[in-house]
DNA sequence: GTCTATACGCAGATAGAC
DNA sequence: GTCTATCTGCGTATAGAC
């Protein structure tokens, strides 16, 4: 792939996703893709061959990032370690990919009707692994035991909210744009609503490293 | 307002919430609609005029749903029981106006832009009604204190989101429909989350009423 | 009040010059 | 690899018969 292609792709999957997260699908139009992109109308033919392709392109590009996202989760031994790396990490995408986000929520609100097959696969894969992990925390004692499920639904749509939502949290906080420190106490509320709603203990040999 | 147009017009409304809520506003075609009316396609224009006010129309039918469900937050003076029973009232609505509600965050997620001004500013006032609820109750050390606004924003996530992402919560129980039971866990859950996460208290003179 | 048949505009896609 | 000009189909909306 050449270097101009490479660019120009990139550039246009910037603009798609904007534009996309705004409109929604249908009420895209790639010339408005087009535009913001600083390109005409048929290059974006020429790269992406369809709108649908295009699309499809976008769901991809968060695809690595939003399963990157459970990494925390099964890096850290220590539950209380763990669920606060995730919330962390499930607000950072909200945060770094706000457009994408909200692209692949409305993808999935409407039954994911262009989400290729084998992503769904790996997204159920990766729900399994943490209700297992959560599972295992609660069999050990390490917290209140509750259904694994309803906890991982209530922490994704409670992070997933600040891109989603995006402009009923604006209006709520008066504000024009969120900022760092919004995200912050957004951690630190929904951390405290899980670990302290859930009970959850960190291990008894913690190792208590010393930063 | 004859009575075969107010029966028309609930038949329409229906349908077209459904229809709405799958696909999405723009996707949405008019003809889609009146097959699932069991009308046909003039008959939408007659009672309505436009795809764009029939869709108002859908959206002014969750209005009053979706304010109402606050009600049990200013109607109960305990906290701990202002806050369960918010949280049944709003998962209730995601459980009884499945379509509705989707169409509702999907308007929300692109910013609203059809929502009419008088709508947004009741909410608006309800949203306020609230925190300040809150920080009463913060006030009177009766819960830990957070920032109301972020503990509405997760609150709103978690039960609308039974709605909203029903399709993925389906996939991850691995059910065709969710029941009462799944309900029921979920408000089980989201209150366990609020109440133990912020130590709600009951008040001290609350009147425990033997069932 | 109901419905068949049709007009019209918009947006996805492309032909073909450069 | 780029872009102007154009084609075409689909879906909103309506005219007009019943």
């Amino acid at each position: 792939m050449s270097q101009i292609r490479a660019k120009n792709e990139a550039i246009i999957i910037r603009a798609a996703s904007r534009v996309f997260a705004e409109y929604g699908y249908a009420a895209t139009k790639t010339a408005t893709i087009a535009e913001l992109a600083g390109l005409p109308k048929p290059n974006i033919y020429y790269y992406f061959g369809s709108k649908a392709k295009l699309y499809r392109a976008v769901l991809e590009s968060i695809t690595e990032p939003l399963l990157a996202a459970s990494e925390p989760f099964l890096a850290h031994q220590d539950p209380v370690q763990a669920l606060t790396a995730y919330i962390k990490a499930k607000l950072a995408i909200s945060q770094d990919y706000p457009f994408a986000s909200k692209v692949f929520a409305s993808e999935i609100m409407h039954g994911a009707p262009h989400l290729p097959a084998d992503i769904i696969e790996r997204l159920q894969g990766q729900t399994r692994t943490l209700t297992q992990r959560l599972n295992d925390w609660m069999a050990q004692q390490l917290m209140l035991e509750v259904d694994a499920n309803h906890l991982l639904f209530a922490i994704w749509a409670s992070t997933q909210t600040y891109a989603d939502f995006n402009w009923q949290i604006r209006m709520a906080l008066d504000k024009k744009e969120l900022d760092e420190q919004d995200f912050e106490q957004a951690a630190q509320l929904i951390t405290q609503l899980v670990l302290g709603g859930c009970q959850v203990q960190s291990l008894p040999n913690a190792n208590c490293e010393i930063k």
